[in-house]
DNA sequence: ATGGCTGGTTCGACCAGA
């Protein structure tokens, strides 16, 4: 089974191209990120007719997560428990399923946006709440996995520059501690092959050529329990998929598991 | 063969992304 997460940075604007990756990396599982569409003009319809159901999460503004699977999609759940809300609304930031005996949850935490900024405390409310949310789930004896943007670079070597990052958010000591919080509770890294260059990175600017210079950041990531680590056969980065005109600026993480 | 932002919204300057 072919299991990815990808941030689209808008499911309408994206479509073509997310149509067009399903097919050629015969994905079975993907959890999406940034749909940036309303529930109601989620593209249901062009994915059913190439086999995939879909879990959707979406209020039209930045967010909007989802679950697609064409071997299964079951028990969907949405809300955090004791999530916290923004601005006084409780955002759809995540989606969870089951698919083929896996039970996948797709995230995408808040940016942070800046050190003391309230998005910043709520980024780190939003981790917590996550972390509880998924405790059950990582301790059960089926694999299990949070795949998605995380907006946290787990290692200093998960950024092509650290010392370009001081005093900025996606590196700091609380988030990565929120990180570490999380993986507590059963889950480990599933870090993939990066394909080209030396590091894995899975996002990378729009702006002053970051892609061709390999300024990137390790942020989308998979953290499976024992059962979905075990099951792994490969993991890579689909830098592919960012290339040309179109691309998101998120790269697909892809896992392959052996059942 | 990859190119100096992009997408969405308040319809066109501004916000958010990270």
């Amino acid at each position: 089974m072919r299991i990815a997460t990808w941030n689209v940075n808008s499911v309408t604007v994206r479509l073509d191209r997310l149509l067009a990756w399903l097919e050629r990396s015969g994905t079975d599982v993907l959890c999406l990120q940034e749909l940036k569409c309303e529930a109601a003009a989620f593209p249901t319809e062009a994915l059913r007719a190439r086999g995939y159901e879909a879990a959707v999460r979406a209020d039209g503004r930045w967010n909007g997560v989802a679950v697609l699977s064409r071997v299964g999609l079951a028990d969907v759940s949405g809300e955090l428990v004791d999530g916290p809300a923004y601005e006084g609304a409780t955002e759809p930031r995540t989606v969870a399923a089951t698919c083929g005996g896996v039970r996948v949850r797709s995230v995408y935490v808040p940016n942070g946006r800046e050190i003391g900024h309230p998005h910043y405390a709520y980024k780190l409310r939003w981790l917590a709440a996550l972390r509880e949310t998924v405790a059950p789930e990582a301790a059960a004896g089926t694999p299990f996995a949070v795949l998605g943007d995380f907006n946290v670079a787990p290692a200093d070597e998960d950024v092509w520059d650290i010392s370009l990052f001081e005093g900025a958010t996606h590196v700091t000591e609380a988030e990565r501690n929120a990180l570490a919080a999380l993986r507590e509770t059963g889950l480990g890294d599933i870090v993939p092959r990066p394909l080209k260059y030396d590091r894995p990175f899975t996002y990378w600017d729009y702006r002053q050529l970051g892609f061709p210079k390999n300024r990137g950041m390790r942020i989308d990531l998979v953290y499976g329990n024992a059962p979905f680590a075990k099951a792994v056969q490969d993991a890579f980065v689909d830098r592919e998929e960012r290339k040309g005109k179109g691309a998101s600026d998120h790269a697909p993480v892809v896992v392959d598991l052996e059942l």
